[in-house]
RNA sequence: GGUGCUGUGGCCGAGAGGCUGAAGGCGGCGGUUUGCUAAACCGUUAUACGGUUGAAAAGCCGUAUCGAGGGUUCGAAUCCCUCCGGCACCGCCA
């Protein structure tokens, strides 16, 4: 969330930055957000001289009173009860254009940084040559990581595709070891040689969380959402509903493809209804444990001397994946559920830039300890996210499919997601300093490092060689899918 | 989920319609005393927003804030409603 005061102070920035961005009418944006500060500014001044003066004649009643001057304050009285209407009135518009104000603030993305390269897609990225590691391996005929998996017996996407649709996967066996050891593996790097602390946070979370870190109220369509049903409301209208419905359809003598249309209209109907705030409570799935380990400070004031805090989680996350259909539709790459190893800095100002270079080390450990080749690209303006203001891109090679894919994403999102989370620091003296700054990245993509592992280590014979630095985590096995 | 109790500043805790941005204590900061430290004593110590003075640091004036949001009242920390936490017991449960 941006600081209307800043774009007051330097509206040319903002424009320049969203411009940079590739918002297309950035002045149209900030002209607007001009015109309801102002007004709501005007309304302040309007607003707190009518509640300067109640409150003075308030007190001038209760000393009246006291001295029994009962004309005197029945004057001031007359007086008060005109200024209420106003009051009232005012308070109303108040809530009103902060409401507004708020509402078109919350949608604007952050500002890139400085050093970051402009550009309208992936096309425009820039890799980091100094960051650079390995050469990709030479391999006859490279199979991909679900053709590998598949054949060992070990990835079942059919049946994890009756019971729970497309984008979900088994792992068996060995492989499903493997998820949990390279989650141990990259922890105890995170935790024994970068400093980060541990945490198992919750997987669902209110609104506020989401609104936080910048996923909400833009991007919902990207999220999964439960409902805890009000059982008081909930349930007598979900059986009279239900009961209605079997009575429509014992009735009906359409053919089975409107019976299934009609059903499916209903049930979207019955989604918005009973699953409404009126109904029920809402949860949201995260989509990455950023949102749990961030918001860990919202609303709190924390003190400069215990930053940086950093934060690593290993959780599943859940991600709707409603835009990318067609997209990655076989293997691992693209799942409704994956698990993932997440870092997340809460720094000072001073400390981000530096902060988002030492996370992303950490990130890339994690790959060098692998031995698998990768680069690091920094985003263009337009390739970034939401709430970031500069992002490095870690982009592992996969054999079977031939390129480069991200495996991990590090964000700097200065003080953006501070300001919507309301986090801020105090310094030794006790002054309040400001809004913190937050970093996230991935440390790394679980599902997308096995498939790395898959394509990278695999043999003539269909077995998969396991990593020397993994082997401990795997019980000392060499090899998967060899007796 | 049900019933009861409960939510006050950095922390503990009083306050039960006006004199309360909020007693008292702890902690922090500044000072006096002191060879140093401690103790004692004195002073000071919230945040956000708006206005205003100033080059700035900051000052001054106002408004709001006692879990959150509404309401009653001339006036609400205090009364009413809704919601959200916490605690206790009951119910359910890995």
């Amino acid at each position: 969330m941006h600081d209307i005061k800043a774009i007051r102070d330097d509206a040319g920035a903002f424009v320049h930055g969203l411009t940079r961005r590739g918002m297309a009418d950035a002045q149209g944006v900030a002209d607007n957000l001009l015109k309801k500060d102002k007004a709501l500014r005007d309304l302040l001044v309007r607003l707190q001289t009518a509640q300067a003066r109640r409150n003075e004649a308030s007190k001038l009643i209760g000393q009246a009173k006291a001295k029994k001057d009962e004309a005197g304050a029945q004057t001031l009285m007359a007086e008060v009860a005109g200024l209420k209407d106003q009051i009232q009135q005012g308070e109303a518009e108040q809530r009103e254009l902060e409401k507004e104000l708020r509402d078109l603030l919350a949608v604007i993305p952050n500002i890139p940084a400085d050093d970051v390269p402009d550009g309208a897609d992936e096309g425009a990225n820039v890799p980091v040559a100094s960051r650079a590691f390995g050469t990709p391996p030479g391999i006859n005929n490279p199979k991909q990581h679900f053709e590998i998996g598949e054949a060992l017996g070990q990835m079942d996407f059919e049946r994890a595709a009756k019971v729970s649709g497309a984008r979900f996967v088994y792992l068996k066996n060995d492989l499903a070891r493997l998820e949990r050891a390279l989650a141990a593996f990259m922890l105890d790097i995170h935790t024994q040689q970068f400093g980060y602390t541990e945490m198992s946070p919750p997987v669902l979370v209110k609104d506020e969380a989401l609104f936080g870190t910048g996923q909400l109220p833009k991007f919902k369509d990207d999220l999964f959402a439960t409902a805890i049903p009000d059982p008081a409301k909930f349930w007598p209208a979900y059986e009279a509903a239900r009961d209605e419905q079997f009575e429509g359809l014992r009735k009906r003598v359409a053919s089975p493809q409107v019976r299934r249309d009609e059903s499916l209209a209903r049930q979207r109907e019955w989604v918005e209804k009973y699953y409404s705030p009126e109904f029920s409570r809402r949860l949201w799935l995260i989509p990455t444990a950023e949102v749990s380990l961030t918001n860990y400070v919202s609303d709190e004031i924390l003190n400069e001397a215990e930053l940086p805090l950093r934060f690593t989680a290993f959780t599943p996350c859940f991600r709707a994946e409603a835009g990318a259909a067609g997209k990655d539709t076989r293997g691992m790459i693209r799942m409704h559920q994956f698990s993932k190893v997440e870092l997340v800095s809460i720094t000072t100002p001073e400390q981000s830039g530096k902060e988002h270079e030492r996370m992303t080390d950490a990130a890339q450990e994690v790959l060098k300890k692998l031995d698998l080749a990768h680069r690091v690209v920094i985003l263009c303006t337009g390739d970034m996210g939401f709430g970031a203001k500069k992002t490095y891109d870690i982009e592992v090679w996969l054999p079977g499919q031939n390129a480069w894919r991200e495996i991990s994403s590090c964000s700097n999102c200065g003080d953006f997601q501070a300001r919507r989370m309301n986090t801020r620091y105090r310094n030794a003296e006790g002054k309040v300093k400001g809004p913190v700054h937050t970093l996230n990245g991935s440390g790394l993509a679980v599902g997308r490092t096995m498939v790395a592992i898959l394509e990278n280590y695999q043999q003539a014979d269909g077995s998969v060689a396991i990593p020397a630095a993994l082997q401990p985590y795997m019980g000392g096995k060499k090899v998967i899918g060899k007796l």
